[in-house]
RNA sequence: GCUGAUAUAGCUCAGCCGGUAGAGCGCAUCCUUGGUAAGGAUGAGGUCCCCAGUUCGAAUCUGGGUAUCAGCUCCA
């Protein structure tokens, strides 16, 4: 409940929403007063602020931006009053033809017969606009408006239509407010995984491999390591088998799937995929009809089950060219994969398991918290995307819908994101740029049972069908490591560096005592190195500082007479000298409690 | 795939009006043995993304590719 006196300040998402549509509007004003030939497109407001998309024979550049911020503070300096009036469906029409606006044209004739259609009218600007809006456009702080950048977006969003030139902005009650906006944006910049990742070498591309398929360097591969080691350890006790099966099979393997009628085009397929008189092969996009040949190995009986199947699992996904961005969005990636085959009945307990699962995981590598959960359902109207029935959707959404209202899942629906054959839990993260993308899912699918024909034997002797969970634990390793890198800029949790340890000699007197401190520390399981270089103490610190590394231990004279380190720690401080055992044991403790 | 921007040393970048390249960092060698975030000297390193075209002459101008980045679309 919002109290009368905060209703109209910027932390009121509601007023929030309206001051960016109406700066939206004053970008409109704007671009029209400076080119007036520009076609109006659509202009909302955003999570973080607010665009419009415009139509025009020309470029936006720099320059141009720079004129409309301008003309927009001038605009708000005017105070115009916006004032709201209404027309009937074939005036309005008429109306917005004259203005020579055929978006806004198709926009009304594509209303509900009985809307109410109204505009917005601010000086000699008016806009098609089911509002709300501020009063007057002096309400806006012209100084602490910007525009940030200006890039393609197709009209209504498809992809078959015109593109035309979306302008994003923000905009604050106060310049103070917007500069901090801006210096935050900057300081999130600074932990772009495909920069800092790079930097930091955990990864790299290479143009002679190509695109999507990142090279791990030692760092990003030994993270990489420690988590699959780590999900495959803790997935067992929670009762999964191992499997590993093959990353390649016939098409025939997908056309019983259902991803060569639905998935074809982002297969990497070797052979002519048309011929059917030759053998045809394709790189696995997904697990699925692969692990399910373990069940299929022999009759199983309702005992069997639930049967969990794990796999750290290796997937090929031919993505467009525009599509591929550092480890998050990449061609080649490995996941966490699992199946469970289960009686109907065992459906809420296996699926409460999986998420225990995944939130232990992402709770233990810290991303959790900043995850949302999306639940991701069939669209009616789109049958030719999805497998089965509208019976079976139904049953198996209502199923799904149950288990997280039990579980006290707080989620969003996502319509059109359900996997061809089922819906989807999917556990959603944002990067630093803010773009969205899943962690990890959890699946229920009622319907590949039976193309695999894969049953059980029930307790009467029936043949029976089973539910499947398709599932991901930890998500996709590639996906998660960039994740991790910028949520902790780089300074991963101590167990999954590669460098958990560097011991630094001051002078090369000490190499000796450095070296064994170094031995020590490798016999015990620390993954450690020394730096011999003749270089100062102070340089070597930088390095090691800048490279993240979690511990320093600085030996010289004084450490080497009595077998002691000093230790530093990545946070910068100084924590002073203790005997080579009391590190290892401390250094063994933080690794085994696997937090930072 | 679409729109736009970008592409110069290992990295970050400079290079005006067309006259075939420069800095800092890093790297190598030597000097320095220094106590908690940069010691000094010297040196090596470039097919200026690729292919055409214009020109006496192209890193620079034009056209066509390719790759990278942002956004859109897509993401089983």
């Amino acid at each position: 409940m919002m109290s009368e006196e905060n209703q109209y300040t910027f932390e009121n998402e509601q007023y929030r929403r309206t001051y960016w549509h109406t700066c939206s509007h004053v970008m409109a004003q704007a671009v029209k007063r400076l080119y007036p030939d520009v076609k109006l497109a659509i202009g909302p407001s955003i999570d973080g602020g607010f665009y419009y998309d415009f139509d025009c024979d020309f470029t936006f550049t720099q320059e141009h931006l720079d004129a409309i911020e301008a003309e927009m503070r001038k605009i708000c300096k005017e105070k115009l009053k916006l004032e709201r009036f209404e027309l009937p469906r074939e005036e309005a029409i008429q109306y917005m033809e004259q203005k020579g606006e055929p978006y806004k044209v198709e926009l009304i004739h594509d209303l509900p017969k009985d809307a109410v259609i109204s505009f917005y009218t601010q000086g000699e600007f008016t806009d098609l606009c089911a509002g709300p809006h501020l009063d007057s456009t002096g309400r806006i702080k012209g100084n602490a408006i910007k525009l940030t950048q200006c890039c393609g977006a197709y009209w209504r969003g498809d992809s078959k239509r015109k593109m035309l030139q979306r302008i994003y902005a923000v905009a604050f009650p106060k310049k103070e407010e917007l500069d901090e906006y801006l210096a935050k944006q900057a300081e999130a910049l600074k932990r772009d995984h495909n920069k800092l990742g790079r930097e930091l070498e955990y990864f790299t591309t290479v143009d002679v491999i190509g695109q999507g398929l990142p090279v791990l360097l030692p760092k990003g591969a030994r993270a990489i390591q420690q988590m699959q080691r780590w999900v495959e350890d803790v997935e067992e006790q929670h009762g999964y088998l191992l499997t590993k099966t093959p990353l390649m099979a016939k098409r025939e393997l997908y056309q019983i799937s259902g991803h060569w009628d639905h998935y074809l085009d982002g297969m990497f397929v070797m052979g002519d995929p048309q011929d059917e008189t030759k053998e045809c092969f394709a790189l696995r996009p997904m697990t699925c009809p692969f692990q399910y040949q373990v069940f299929l190995n022999r009759q199983r009986s309702y005992r069997d089950l639930p049967m969990r199947l794990g796999e750290t699992s290796t997937l090929f996904r031919n993505e467009d060219s525009g599509e591929m961005h550092g480890l998050i969005r990449v061609r080649q990636f490995t996941i966490s994969e699992g199946h469970l085959i289960l009686r109907p009945d065992q459906l809420e307990d296996e699926f409460k398991d999986c998420l225990a699962l995944c939130k232990l995981f992402l709770g233990t590598v810290g991303l959790l918290d900043d995850c949302s959960f999306r639940f991701s359902q069939w669209d009616p109207n789109r049958k030719d995307k999805y497998e089965g029935t509208a019976e079976q959707w139904d049953h198996a959404q209502s199923s799904m819908e149950r288990i997280l209202k039990d579980l006290q899942v707080d989620y969003r629906v996502g319509i059109d994101e359900a996997a061809f054959y089922g819906p989807k839990l999917d556990v959603q993260y944002k990067n630093v740029f803010g773009k969205e993308d899943t962690l990890a899912t959890i699946q229920i699918d009622m319907l590949l049972a039976q193309k695999f024909g894969m049953y059980y034997i029930d307790e009467n002797g029936e043949k029976k069908l089973p539910y499947i969970i398709h599932r991901t634990s930890l998500g996709c390793y590639e996906r998660t490591l960039a994740y991790l890198i910028e949520k902790y800029a780089g300074a991963l949790p101590m167990w999954m560096m590669a460098e958990q340890v560097r011991v630094l000699p001051i002078t090369d007197r000490v190499h000796d005592f450095a070296q064994q401190v170094t031995d020590r520390l490798t016999a015990a399981g620390v993954r450690v190195k020394a730096d011999l270089r003749s270089e100062k103490l102070g340089y070597k610190i930088r390095e090691a500082q800048k490279e993240k590394v979690p511990y320093m231990l600085v030996v010289g004279d004084k450490e080497a007479e009595d077998g002691s380190v000093s230790v530093r720690t990545r946070q910068g401080g100084d924590e002073g000298v203790m005997s080579v055992d009391e590190f290892l044991s401390r250094c063994l403790r933080e690794i085994a409690e696997k937090k930072k």
